[in-house]
RNA sequence: GGUCCCUUCGUCUAUCGGUUAGGACGAGAGAUUUUCAUUCUCUAAAGAGGAGUUCGACUCUCCUAGGGACUACCA
């Protein structure tokens, strides 16, 4: 078959936020796309009115947008194929739809749902197909006058697809190899209701990727099944030379027991489930989202390309243009992988260590005011006041000296700085470092190094040095971790001049001096 | 129940008949460090089970077991 251009699609339904296997399709349909210098489209796939939620199309336009996957064409992006919601294309399935009745490829049926309900109560296992389409209400059953009445009096019907049994269907995926069912198995498939006027997933979908000229169709394992249905659509169409190339993706599992990652199980276990977060506009709910989590979009991305692909070597921090240039189909994996998020919070880690130049003065100041409030007003006042005058320095410090630290999210800073900002109001006595460093002649000694810091006039870290160091020697102190102590209130922050010299000589001798009195 | 898909360390995975079965996350230990952390080093950890095919199987075939998906006038 002669190359054609490489057009795959990411079409989901606007029924709520996009899921973050959903993400990952995206994700791979995306380099796929880029890598063969083709396209990518984006399909809204609406032909179910009553589950339509409001703001869903939007959201997914902006989780695409944050996380850096952009497309050639569709909804909001333009395009010479459209329309690209299902829901505007009405006219054209109408005419599909008249096709396959033309070429006796379907018919009518009218039996309602309570007829179909009452079928699968009377006969177990029923299926509507080859079988038992004879015993039904349909347009093979019934005259044609009654089938032209009953459509003139108004009554709804379907449209189902007739299914030739007894046929090897062969499928043809990328990752799975040719997978073949009986047709016999399949049902006679609802292709369209007249209730509203709109085909049902499969027609439409059919449709769509043959008007839109799709060549490789990657979506996620819960397709499979109906893979085989879809072949034989494109047959009765008469496209099946022009029928695009399968892909079927593993799916995501839940970290823990058994079964397909759902929404649920995010919060729970305490990761989101969706790129962004969303309020629910029915029951109000909120749903955390990776971007308000302080994820980066490139670890996002990064570690989801890495659920179910990789490029077989040993490197795992692969940027966007390093992702489209290795991708390969053929190298993703047959399983479902387990949803591991631990991973991902490293991923972010390395990602956030990665970004040397990133200010990351916004998100620290708001995480400060967040924090800074805890209790007197007075406190709060002087925390707010000294916050002002710090954060800028701060940041700079921050990339001199704390940003190599395990912090895998900007909120994380927080208790690793907070002392910079506030200090230590009570000592834990029972706290392994102090108890350790904190003996029966701390009090003394610390005492002794706030009279030697009094002399002090350059309150630098060379400044310090050049007094303390000699003290220190001269009494054969190690003041330290007991000063460390004082400042600080835990084992943790970065050199004791550097942060006596950050804090100031009035704060850090008052912190020291509130220290003796406390712990004695 | 039926149909289809899948099965290597706890997790993500490499290996496309011949390897001491490799890496990463996580875990543990050690070194470095005035603290915490960083960094570095090391350790434990796997081919579901059973039959074949083959000189040789993690890799191919079959069976069993387990997991997953689908089974709507939803996508």
């Amino acid at each position: 078959m002669a190359e054609r251009r490489v057009r795959v699609r990411f079409a989901p339904s606007p029924t709520g936020p996009l899921h973050i296997g959903g993400v990952r399709t995206a994700l791979y349909n995306y380099l796929f796309a880029k890598q063969h210098g083709g396209d990518l489209i984006f399909r809204i796939e609406d032909t179910d009115s009553n589950r339509f939620v409001p703001g869903a199309e939007d959201y997914i336009i902006e989780s695409f947008k944050w996380l850096g996957i952009k497309f050639d064409e569709g909804v909001s992006f333009g395009g010479d194929h459209g329309p690209y919601r299902q829901s505007e294309r009405r006219d054209i399935y109408k005419k599909y739809v008249q096709q396959l009745l033309d070429t006796d490829k379907a018919y009518i049926a009218f039996d309602t749902p309570e007829e179909l309900d009452a079928k699968r109560a009377e006969i177990a296992n029923f299926q509507y197909d080859a079988q038992t389409r004879g015993l039904m209400r349909n347009s093979l059953t019934l005259a044609k006058e009654e089938v032209d009445k009953l459509i003139a009096e108004g009554h709804q019907y379907v449209v189902r697809f007739k299914i030739e049994p007894g046929r090897d269907v062969l499928v043809n995926d990328i990752i799975r190899g040719e997978v073949s069912i009986n047709s016999s198995i399949l049902d006679d498939k609802v292709l369209y209701k007249s209730a509203d006027e709109l085909p049902t997933y499969h027609l439409a979908n059919i449709v769509d990727d043959h008007l839109m000229e799709v060549s490789h169709v990657i979506r996620g394992e819960e397709w499979l099944p109906s893979a085989p249905l879809h072949v034989l659509l494109y047959e009765a169409f008469g496209w099946a030379d022009t029928m695009p190339r399968f892909a079927h993706l593993p799916l995501l599992l839940k970290p823990v027991g058994n079964g397909k990652l759902s929404k649920r199980d995010g919060d729970k276990l305490g990761f989101p489930v969706f790129p962004l977060e969303w309020h629910d506009p029915k029951s109000g709910e909120i749903s955390s989202g990776y971007r308000e989590k302080g994820y980066l979009p490139e670890a996002v991305v990064n570690f989801l390309a890495l659920l179910g692909w990789n490029p077989g070597t040993e490197q795992e921090v692969l940027s966007m243009e390093e992702l489209i240039k290795l991708f390969d189909l053929s190298k993703c994996s047959k399983a479902g992988a387990k949803f591991d998020y631990v991973k991902g919070i490293w991923f972010n880690h390395q990602y956030l260590l990665k970004q040397e130049d990133m200010d990351w003065t916004p998100a620290f100041d708001k995480l400060l005011k967040e924090n800074g409030v805890d209790s007197t007003p007075e406190k709060e006042a002087q925390v707010v006041s000294m916050m002002k005058q710090k954060v800028v320095e701060y940041t700079d410090t921050l990339s001199g000296q704390t940003k190599k630290r395990n912090i895998s999210f900007v909120s994380d800073l927080w208790p690793l700085t907070k002392f910079f900002f506030v200090a230590p109001d009570s000592f834990d006595k029972e706290d392994k470092f102090i108890k350790k460093n904190w003996k029966e002649n701390a009090a003394a000694d610390m005492s002794e190094l706030a009279d030697v810091l009094e002399t002090v006039t350059d309150f630098t870290v060379e400044g310090m040095k050049a007094v303390v160091d000699v003290w220190a020697e001269q009494n054969e102190k190690k003041p330290w971790n007991p000063w460390r102590v004082c400042l600080v209130g835990a084992g943790q922050g970065p050199d004791m001049y550097e942060l006596a010299a950050f804090l100031g000589k009035e704060e850090t001798l008052n912190r020291m001096r509130y220290a003796i009195k406390v712990l004695g």
